[in-house]
DNA sequence: GCTTGAATTGAACGAGCGTTCAATTAAACT
DNA sequence: AGTTTAATTGAACGCTCGTTCAATTCAAGC
């Protein structure tokens, strides 16, 4: 087999990543054998443990990095407070799909398996949540104080937000009617009129027309 | 200990469904062992056989009594096309609240469990969820042809209103600062905005006041 | 009090689990 | 070429799993 500079260690550990979060995706963390996971990619199980300590660790490592991810790729596109939170909220919003749709096997691992991981590792990744979701909150609180988005709770609209952004994966296929694109839009929509934001082309607010 | 008349084995059966439904809410259904389930109601693990065939068979009686749980429940209060769309809405947004919010355990079975079933039950389980579903999309679609309702795409929209609202109990504690009925409120804003669908006290559309 | 049938049990089966470890192979370095 | 280090293996350990079954206990009807 063609060899490559540097350790190799690195490809068979991305290897190992690939096929744990797609069986795990699949099956559920539990039901996921050491054994299976390395017959995956044609190793031995004995092997696995060069790479984790332990199917736990694992599991914590697989959701650590979906989480690092995350918040670096949302550090690296977020807008600054001086922007009005309509554009904020816009950007969190487009964010959030564009970044989930293709990791729905990620997804799927961080909202369902999380019950697996010990409490401290759980306490780690639900400290990662909550850095995510206290972005958008803010966003929402800053609107709502400049008068520019309308809402009863910032908390709980964000918590709605997340939960109904996030809820795409479970139904999006990319051989499905609707591209990206087209859900990007539809449900910016959605939460520019659950924020009371009057988008564009959306239908005016009062019925007199 | 005190027997009662009848049967004994429903209040046998009802306790076994109780707590399989704690513990595989709280560690999942692969985690579940037969044994500890049965000697967290003082049972040998045998005599789960005598109830049902199998742990899939359990598993599967517990999600479909699930559901059709919650479509009995649904189809005893929801209103009839001949009433307004925003009402009909208003309806399904306060039932399905008050409906998931005392069985947050069944709520995360019937969602993280689904991928435990075999097949043809989880078919099963999938057609009882796409009759809810497409129950508040017909909602929608009326509420849009008749002009009460305004959003893009019904189904999109159905969707994501399901998800918002049974993320509530991700979240929600009894002990927490929000009661059912706050929630109620905060929620059917949320939704009658996405819609739409000035409430009553919502702030006004424009920003001239 | 005896009979009947349901409810429950303890022991056992075969299988698979996560993990360890001494031994082996493959790659890299000098 | 020889040495060192990384990568991988097969066998094994102790344990737990879902499930079965003959034997037993229990509650009720005659």
């Amino acid at each position: 087999m063609a060899r490559r500079v540097g350790s190799d260690g690195a490809r068979t550990e991305a290897a190992i990543r690939g096929a744990a979060l797609r069986l795990i995706a699949r099956y559920g963390y539990e039901a996921l054998s050491m054994r299976r996971l390395a017959s995956e990619i044609d190793l031995g199980a004995a092997a696995l443990y060069r790479y984790f300590p332990t199917k736990q660790a694992m599991l914590f490592s697989l959701l650590e990095t979906h989480m690092e991810e995350l918040l670096t790729a949302w550090q690296a596109v977020r807008l600054t407070a001086r922007a009005g939170a309509p554009e904020r909220l816009e950007t969190f919003t487009r964010f959030h799909i564009r970044h989930h749709l293709p990791r729905a096997e990620g997804v799927f691992l961080s909202y369902l398996e999380l019950r697996s991981l010990s409490r401290p590792n759980f306490d780690a990744i639900a400290a990662l949540r909550r850095r995510y979701e206290h972005d958008l909150a803010q966003i929402l609180a800053d609107g709502a104080q400049a008068g520019t988005l309308r809402m009863d709770d910032h908390r709980v609209t964000a918590r709605a937000i997340i939960a109904l952004l996030t809820g795409i994966t479970t139904w999006y296929r990319d051989s499905g009617p609707l591209d990206a694109a087209q859900i990007e839009k539809i449900y910016w929509n959605i939460v520019a009129r659950m924020t009371g934001i009057e988008s564009q082309e959306a239908l005016q607010c009062s019925p007199n027309r």
